[in-house]
DNA sequence: TTGTACGCGTTATCAC
DNA sequence: GTGATAACGCGTACAA
C-alpha cells in the first residue's frame, strides 16, 4: 500500500524553544532547568520538566555537539562483519560505550583499503570523538593514513606503528597455556595441528606451544607442527595422517575449533576414545562448535568481548588526553569441557 | 607509557572559515565552490578546492544536519549481535546505506525492552532520519513504544502492528521449497526434524513442508514433525529415534543446519549413505556448518543480506515519504550441495 | 561573480 | 532567579 502523503504522521521534533514557550519561561531558563543548573527555582524547574515531558522533548545532540566540540560518538571500523572475531569486540565496545551514553557508528570496510579510507572520511565528517579499528586476523596492519584529528585504537589486529594504541590477544601465551593444560592432565605426547601457515595467529600459537613443550623437555608428537587450513576437513586429514604414520600421541592441540571438530571425527572413526586415549583441545571457544562436539570440546577463549571493552576504555582515556601508546596484550583463558576432562 | 599532554598532536578540525580565509574569499563563496554551485568562476573554484585539500577540510556534518533538518544517519537496533541472523541483515543495511553516504548507528538491546527504550531515546536525540529494528527470532514483536518522529522498518522479526513496515523471510514458502526439492530428486518418504516448538520459525517451516507433502499426496515419514531444540544433539537423537522405530525414509528435511549435522552423524554411524540411502537438507545455509559437513549439506538460504538491503531501501523510501505499510516477505533460495545431489 | 547576514538548536556568559 | 545575547559551522536568500 503506497501512500502519497509526503510526511505521514511525522511531526517536527520539539525544540527547547517549544518547551520554554509552553512553560512560560525563556529558553535560557529552560535549558538551565533541564540540565540541573542550580540557578533556578524549584517551581520553575518543575514547570519546565512538565512541559518537556508533555512534548516528549529530547535535546538535539547535533546542536549540543556543535557547541561543545564533542559529539559523544565513536566510529567502529571493522574488516569482516561476517567473521566471528569482530562481533564480540564490537559488543564489548558498545558495552563500554553504553555506560557513558556515547553511541557507536558502525562501518564495514570488508578488507578493502579504499573503502576504509572512504569510511574514515565519513566518520571524521560526522565528527566522531574517536575511532576503533577491528581487524579480521591477528596479523599487524598498516595504520590509518594521514594525521587524524581524533585518537584511534586498533583492536584484535595491532597497528604496525608503535606510536599507535593497540589491544590484542596474547596468542603466544595462549599456545603455552594450552600445552600446560594438557601437561597438567598428564599428557606428554602432544601433537599440534594448526591452520594456514601464513597467519600470525597460527605462528604465534605454535610458538607458545613449542616453548611450553621445550620447557617440559618434550617435542611435539610427529616432531613438527602441522599447518594446513582452518577447516574441519584439514583437521580430519591431519589427524588421520598422524595415526597412519603410527605417531604415538595422547593429546592433540588444535589451532581452531573447526580443526578440532575434524580431529574428533577421525579419532572416533578410528575407535579411539576422547579423552581416554587422546585428549583434544580447540581454539576460539566458538560455542556452536565447542558445545555441540562429541565429546564437548575444551577450548581456548580469547575473551574478545573483554578485549573490545578494553579497547573502548583505552579510546575513552585517549579522548581524555590519557594516551597509552603501544600494544596491549590480553591474556586468554581456557574453557575446560569433556574432551580434556581427567 | 602515559603522556600527560592534554591533547597530544590533536588540532582543531579546519572549518569552512579557515578554507575561505586561505583561499582569500568569503565563506559563502567557499561553500558554493565546494558544493558545486554554478555561481562561481572556475578560477575561484580551483583556489577554494586547493585550500580545502591543503587543510584536509571535511565539512562538519553536524552543522550541516542542523541546518538541513536531516542528519544522513539511521539507527540499527538489534536484539542479538552474537546471533547469526542480525549480522547479515546489518551488512545488507550498511551496504544499502553506503550507496547513499548514510551512516549507521548500531545499538544492541540484547532482548531487553528497557535497554531498547534507552537506545531509541539516544538515537532520537542524535536525530537519526530513520530506524531499523532487527529481531533475533522470526516471531512477531510489539512495535516500538510511542509516536516516533521518524519512520521505522522491522527486519527479520515483523511488528505486530499492520501499520508498521516489516520485511521478513518467507518461512512457510521455504518449507515448501525444501520439500519440493526433495520430491524433485525422487524422494517420497521424507521426515522433518525441526527445532523448538515455540518458535514461529519452526512452525512456519513445518507448515510449508506439510502443505507441499499433502499436495503430493504424501505424509511425513514417521507421521509427524519432530520438534525438539536447535542443536546437533537433538538432530542426532531424533534421527536415531526414527531409525530405531524402523521408520522407512529416504530423506530428512531439518529445521536448521545444526540439526542436520547431527542427523548426518547418526546416519553415518548407522552405515547409511547420504544421499544414496537418505538425502538430507539443512536450513540457514550457515557456511561453517554446511560446507564442512560430510557430505556437504544442501541448505535453505534466507538471503538475509538481501533482506537487510531491502529493509534499508524501504526505510529510505519511507524517509522520502513513500511508506509501504505491512509485512513484506522475501523468498528463500536453496543451495544445493552433495547431501541431495542426484 | 562575490560577499553580507540570518538561522538551524543548544549552552554559557553576562546583565537585570 | 531570570532573560537577552553570543557563539558553534554551515547553507542560502539577498544585496552589491
Amino acid at each position: 500500500m503506497v501512500q502519497g502523503d509526503p510526511t505521514p504522521g511525522r511531526r517536527r521534533q520539539p525544540t527547547l524553544t517549544d518547551v520554554a514557550k509552553l512553560a512560560g519561561v525563556s529558553i535560557a531558563t529552560a535549558s538551565k532547568a533541564l540540565n540541573g543548573r542550580d540557578q533556578v527555582s524549584p517551581t520553575t524547574r518543575a514547570k519546565v520538566h512538565d512541559a518537556a515531558e508533555q512534548l516528549a522533548f529530547s535535546p538535539n545532540a547535533l546542536a549540543r555537539g556543535l557547541l561543545a566540540g564533542r559529539t559523544g560518538t565513536v566510529g567502529l571500523l571493522t574488516s569482516d562483519l561476517e567473521g566471528r572475531f569482530s562481533i564480540p569486540v564490537l559488543m564489548g565496545a558498545e558495552d563500554a560505550a553504553g555506560e557513558g551514553s556515547i553511541s557507536v557508528f558502525l562501518c564495514d570496510a570488508r578488507g578493502d583499503s579504499i573503502r576504509e579510507q572512504f569510511h574514515v572520511k565519513a566518520l571524521l565528517g560526522r565528527r566522531v570523538d574517536g575511532l576503533i579499528v577491528v581487524g579480521s586476523r591477528t596479523d599487524s596492519r598498516p595504520p590509518l593514513r594521514g594525521k587524524l584529528a581524533v585518537p584511534v585504537v586498533y583492536a584484535y589486529a595491532p597497528s604496525q606503528s608503535d606510536d599507535d594504541i593497540s589491544v590484542v590477544s596474547d596468542n603466544v601465551g595462549a599456545g603455552r597455556q594450552a600445552i600446560e593444560h594438557l601437561l597438567s592432565i598428564g599428557r606428554t605426547r602432544i601433537a599440534h595441528i594448526s591452520g594456514e601457515h601464513g597467519y600470525a595467529a597460527a605462528q604465534d600459537r605454535a610458538k607458545g606451544a613449542m616453548l611450553a613443550l621445550r620447557e617440559a623437555g618434550l617435542r611435539p608428537a610427529g616432531d613438527r607442527v602441522l599447518f594446513g587450513s582452518w577447516t574441519e576437513s584439514w583437521g580430519r586429514s591431519a589427524a588421520a595422517g598422524l595415526l597412519d604414520k603410527g605417531v604415538e600421541l595422547d593429546a592433540i592441540f588444535c589451532g581452531s575449533d573447526q580443526i578440532a571438530r575434524g580431529a574428533l571425527d577421525t579419532l572416533r572413526e578410528r575407535g579411539l576414545s576422547v579423552p581416554g586415549d587422546v585428549a583434544v583441545m580447540g581454539f576460539d571457544n566458538w560455542q556452536v562448535l565447542a558445545s555441540n562436539a562429541r565429546p564437548q570440546l575444551t577450548s581456548v577463549d580469547m575473551r574478545l568481548e573483554h578485549l573490545g571493552r578494553l579497547a573502548a576504555q583505552r579510546l575513552f582515556a585517549a579522548m581524555d588526553g590519557r594516551v597509552e601508546k603501544g600494544v596491549h596484550q590480553i591474556g586468554c583463558s581456557i574453557v575446560v569441557r569433556e574432551s580434556t576432562a581427567g
